[in-house]
DNA sequence: GTCGTTGACAGACACGTTTCTGCAAGGTCA
DNA sequence: TGACCTTGCAGAAACGTGTCTGTCAACGAC
């Protein structure tokens, strides 16, 4: 009687809330949230009654209100890095988009869903989204946005080991001086004499470890570093330093590229200096593109398993948010895989160059 | 005296509300929250102690509050399709990279965030998140997604005009069968006589409408349809059907093919059969990717203009949310952009196939 | 001297949930 | 038969903002 049927003044048309559904069940708000969620201690009848009514009425409950009331937004914030002008870029085209498909993937199949952000201590945009926990994709030393998110007590998982003494929550890496060193044994192992390495200018952690580990190696070998640094976020430079490289007095006779676009680079300057690969110029780049299995030669990469990276990141996140004590180690090195192909291997008998045959001659 | 300075019990040490700041600037709620948005009718001295203060004590405001009481949110949804078991898939990955980053990046120019959810209807993940409005790319027909969120009264944007009569607030496309048309020309002006399609099975309205054209050009120039369609979310499958396709007995002597990889499988394919391209074979494709300027060789490509598209659809999504009168079409067709390469031009002077020089030569 | 006007702020409510506390009815046991 | 527990539900207090309404002092005009 003393209820108020019409949901007060501000009702909506489309919005049904949990008053009406109260009223139309005729039962208490308590009543029907307890239904909802499965808490209480209800008889199955009106807990079926509540679900009937709320169906018929299309009830949505508000995600600010249950966020404001419980502290859970369900959200987590995935942060990439930014270059330059360009506010917001995904380098390693398709690491990035693998990476990003599976910490989706994997953050829905547990209830969460995924906000990107940008790097970029924007506060007016941070500020404005209710987070539980942030994914950062390879942190600067020092980052300001990882420190102000410790600092609010939310949880962070970074891709990529953080330098310094950032304070992550949990991280996931491959062993990239692993990688490149075991690359650099193929190499040599394929007859390789001098190994030369493309490589990018910007100071991210990858860039820094691959490089350093390099660096060691020809130290280690006594062979003279041969490598072209360039801007990785521009990929015309990519294509000038490949031709740099293929273009010094002490060419190397095999190159690893660091980046997803060097095979094609590579491959295309070599042919302007005609260059055979393998024969000549033994190749391997990191990638995770299927473009390399087609090429003329296909050419051996290197992937760094963005799914399972991807995946593990956001397990490992949401583990902290919910408080899980699972088993999963806070600091997980994820295996990388090298894909051999022609392009890095010599072939023993020196066959002649056959022209392709087609499929009626098998 | 009567006020609280503790901030009632359940204060966390890391998060100040704005009671906080009142109580430490020495004025009320109201007149902290009037300072920090600008509004209501304040000296400038108050304004700035009470600015002061809040940034002393670290203070963010609550972003579900505020949502709560705004019910603006400032998060967009950015919908993808689904195939089959993946929960989740970018296809036409450096399609979807692009137009996602431009998306990102236009919103978060305007102040808003991207959440990416999946197109499959799993309520507790959409009703978990407070959207202002959604992108949809290429929504089926009947999209129930697109109907429960416009049921809500929420815009809806596609990339993609919607089919059938799919209620949406406005879309942006590209004109796909000009597109395709303006292909298959340019092919029979550099000497096609039999074009084939590399299309794929799915029933979204790029592949149909492309499909489509295809066929009435076919019909209209007189010449028998000649393509093979595949899964485009298997990349193995497109390999196997660009392989099918050459095996023909009315074997293409021009390809276009509708997906991103179909590039680099045609030309493996071209090659198994001792095709030469552009001479045997033309090739076209669509696709963002830029190896296709390094490939050998290099492939002509139709870019969809994932970035113009990306922008306009925020754009025209936010102007819906923030009921601005732009002077935007509501119904926009963004041009494709037709990349001529060597693979589908024949050489007019047939030159001896000359093996590549190097750079001394010149 | 009183009355409207304006500036500067405070109190209180509402947004829509979740959840803690509590109450009545009915069954069980000493 | 009362003490006590369980069941089924209702009331009301938060969660942290934005904002409507109202108060109090100062001030000029009649």
């Amino acid at each position: 009687m003393s209820r108020a049927e019409t949901s007060r003044r501000g009702s909506r048309p489309g919005r049904a809330g949990i008053r009406d559904v109260a009223a139309a069940a005729g039962v208490s708000i308590t009543t029907v949230s307890d239904a909802l969620n499965g808490k209480g201690r209800l008889p199955d009848a009106t807990r079926r009654h509540v679900r009937e009514v709320a169906d018929r009425l299309g009830y949505r409950p508000s995600a600010a209100a249950r966020t404001l009331r419980t502290g859970k937004s369900g959200l987590i914030g995935l942060t990439v890095t930014t270059y330059g002008d360009e506010p917001f870029t995904f380098t390693e085209f398709a690491y990035f988009a693998e990476m990003a498909r599976a910490a989706t993937s994997a953050a829905l199949a547990r209830g969460y869903a995924l906000v990107i952000l940008p790097a970029t201590s924007r506060h007016d945009v941070w500020s404005n989204v209710a987070l539980d926990g942030t994914v950062v994709i390879d942190p600067s030393d020092q980052d300001p946005v990882v420190s102000e998110l410790v600092r609010q007590g939310l949880p962070v998982v970074s891709d990529g080991r953080p330098a310094g003494s950032l304070p992550v929550t949990a991280w996931v890496d491959n062993d990239h001086e692993a990688a490149v060193l075991g690359i650099l044994d193929h190499l040599a192992d394929a007859g390789a004499r001098r190994i030369g390495l493309l490589t990018g200018t910007t100071t991210d952690t990858y860039t820094h470890l691959s490089t350093t580990a390099y660096l060691r190696w020809c130290e280690r070998v006594g062979q003279d570093p041969v490598y072209e640094a360039y801007p990785a976020h521009d990929p015309c430079a990519g294509a000038v330093a490949a031709d740099r490289l293929l273009a010094r007095p002490d060419r190397p006779d095999a190159v690893y590229g660091l980046f997803d676009p060097n095979g094609t680079d590579l491959l295309a300057a070599a042919r302007r200096y005609g260059l055979r690969v393998p024969d000549d110029l033994l190749l391997v780049c990191c990638s995770e593109s299927t473009v390399y299995a087609n090429t003329e030669p296909p050419i051996t990469t290197l992937s760094l398993k963005p799914r399972r990276i991807g995946t593990a990141v956001v397990q490992l996140l949401i583990d902290a948010i919910e408080g899980v004590e699972s088993d999963r180690p806070v600091e997980q090195v994820i295996p990388t895989e090298l894909i051999v192909r022609t392009s890095s291997q010599r072939r023993p008998p020196r066959t002649t160059v056959s022209p392709p045959r087609s499929p009626e001659d098998r």
